[in-house]
DNA sequence: TTTACATTCTAGTAATCACTGGAATGATTA
DNA sequence: TAATCATTCCAGTGATTACTAGAATGTAAA
C-alpha cells in the first residue's frame, strides 16, 4: 500500500486541529474563562477585551474542534467546555510553556511582587492548614465562578468587593488568595490590597482548573 | 493599571507559542518520530516522507519553542525531545483528539482491519500475562527504537525482518504487536502478516509514549 | 412588535504559514 | 582536498489566519 502515507497525514491532520485551537492566544484566553465556569458570549468578549463577533468566531472553531459545547437559556447561549479534558489539557499546555520557555518565567516573575508564591507541592500542606483554620483560603473571583467550583475550605470575596469587605477576615493569620490562575492578576491585586490594610498574604498562583488536574494525579 | 491587558496579552502569547508548534499535522509527526528516540535529519525527513529542508525548518520551530535540543555526533546532528513533559503533552493531545473528534474516531476504526485493540485498561493484565509468558510482546519497530526504550518483556523483530523471522515466534500463544503508536501503521501490517501465517496476533495501539504517561498517572 | 442576544455573510486588510527551489555557508570526516 | 550532513538566505506561491466593519438573519423574552 502507497496510500499509508494519505492515511497518516489524514491523522495527522485531524490532530492538528486541536492544536490549532491551543495556538491562539485569544482563544486561549477563552479557554481559561470557561475552565471557571459556562458563560455568554457577551460575559466572554467583556472578560477577554475583544468584541462580541470576534468572540463568536474564536467560539465557532472551538465548537468545531467539539471542546466546547452551547447552550440556550433564554436570550443567552451558554457555552461551557465539553470536558474535563479540555481543562487539563489547557493546564498541561501552559505548565509546559512555563516549563520551557524562558520569556514567560520571567513575565511571570515580574507579575508577582514578591517571591510569595505557593509552589505546587505545599498543596497538601495548605489543605491541611485550611482545615485547620490556621489560613484563610481566599477566592476573589467573581461569585458566580466561586459556586460553580472552588478550592477547599475557600471563603468567596469578589476583588471588586474586598475593599469594602476587609472586616470579613481576620488579621491574626495568613490569607491565601487565588482566581483563575497563573495569567489571571486579581488576586495579585488583592494581596497588594490586604498588605497595604495590614493583613498577612500569600498569592497562590493555581486556580481551580490546576488544582483539579493535580489532584486528580496524585 | 490599564496594562494590565498588555501583560495578559504577552503570557497568553507565550503559551501559545507552545500551541503553535502542536497545529501543524508534519510538525506532529516529528514529534511523534522523536518520542521514539533521539534521530537525525536525514531519518526524521525519511520517514515523515519531506525534504530534508523542510524537516530542518520544522525543527527549528521546535527548537525555538524549546522543545527539542541537539547534539552534534560526527557528522550529524541528532535531535531529541528536551524534555519527557513534550512526550507527554503530544499524547495528551492526540488523546483528547481521539476523544472529541468524530472524523479521528472513524479515520482509525478503518485502519484496525478487526476490533482487536487492545484498550488502555488492559495494561495490567497485559503485563501480567506477559510476564508469564502466556503472551509474546512484539516491538515492530526498527531496532534502534527498541534499544532506546521498549514495553516490558517485549521482543524486537523490526517489521523488515518479520517475514524472515517467523519462525522465532510461538504458535500456540497470542502476539500482541504494537509500533510507535495508534498514528503508525507497523503494527497493523505485522499484525496481518502474522495471521496470514497462522498466528494468533492482536494489535496493541500504544506506543512507548503512551505507555510511559499511563504508568506515571496510575 | 420591539428589544436584546447571537450568529452569519460579505468584504477587506495585514500578517503569517507551509512548502518549494536555488544558491551559499559551515562543520565534520575521510 | 573532496564528500557528507545540515543550516541559512533569498525569493516566490498559495493558503490560511486574525481582526475589523457593515448588513442581514435568527431566536427568544417583554
Amino acid at each position: 500500500m502507497k496510500d499509508a502515507r494519505k492515511i497518516k497525514d489524514l491523522l495527522y491532520e485531524q490532530v492538528a486541529r486541536i492544536g490549532k485551537v491551543f495556538s491562539s492566544p485569544k482563544r486561549l484566553e477563552l479557554i481559561e474563562l470557561l475552565c471557571q465556569g459556562e458563560k455568554t458570549v457577551e460575559t466572554l468578549a467583556r472578560e477577554a477585551s475583544i468584541s462580541v463577533k470576534l468572540t463568536s468566531s474564536h467560539l465557532r472553531e472551538l465548537r468545531m474542534a467539539q471542546l466546547v459545547e452551547t447552550e440556550r437559556q433564554g436570550k443567552n447561549i451558554l457555552y461551557r467546555l465539553a470536558n474535563k479534558s479540555v481543562a487539563d489539557l489547557w493546564v498541561q499546555v501552559h505548565t509546559l510553556a512555563e516549563e520551557r520557555l524562558v520569556d514567560l518565567q520571567l513575565a511571570l516573575q515580574k507579575i508577582a511582587t514578591q517571591p510569595d508564591d505557593l509552589v505546587a507541592n505545599d498543596r497538601e500542606s495548605l489543605l491541611k492548614a485550611a482545615r485547620k483554620g490556621e489560613v484563610v483560603v481566599l477566592d476573589v473571583r467573581p461569585s458566580e465562578e466561586y459556586l460553580n467550583a472552588h478550592l477547599p475550605f475557600a471563603r468567596s470575596i469578589p476583588l471588586e468587593e474586598l475593599r469594602q469587605r476587609l472586616a470579613e477576615l481576620p488579621k491574626d493569620r495568613s490569607i491565601v488568595a487565588y482566581c483563575r490562575g497563573p495569567y489571571c492578576l486579581m488576586a495579585v491585586d488583592a494581596v497588594t490590597l490586604l498588605k497595604q490594610e495590614g493583613y498577612t498574604a500569600i498569592h497562590l498562583r493555581e486556580g481551580v482548573a490546576e488544582w483539579a488536574l493535580a489532584s486528580s494525579t496524585t
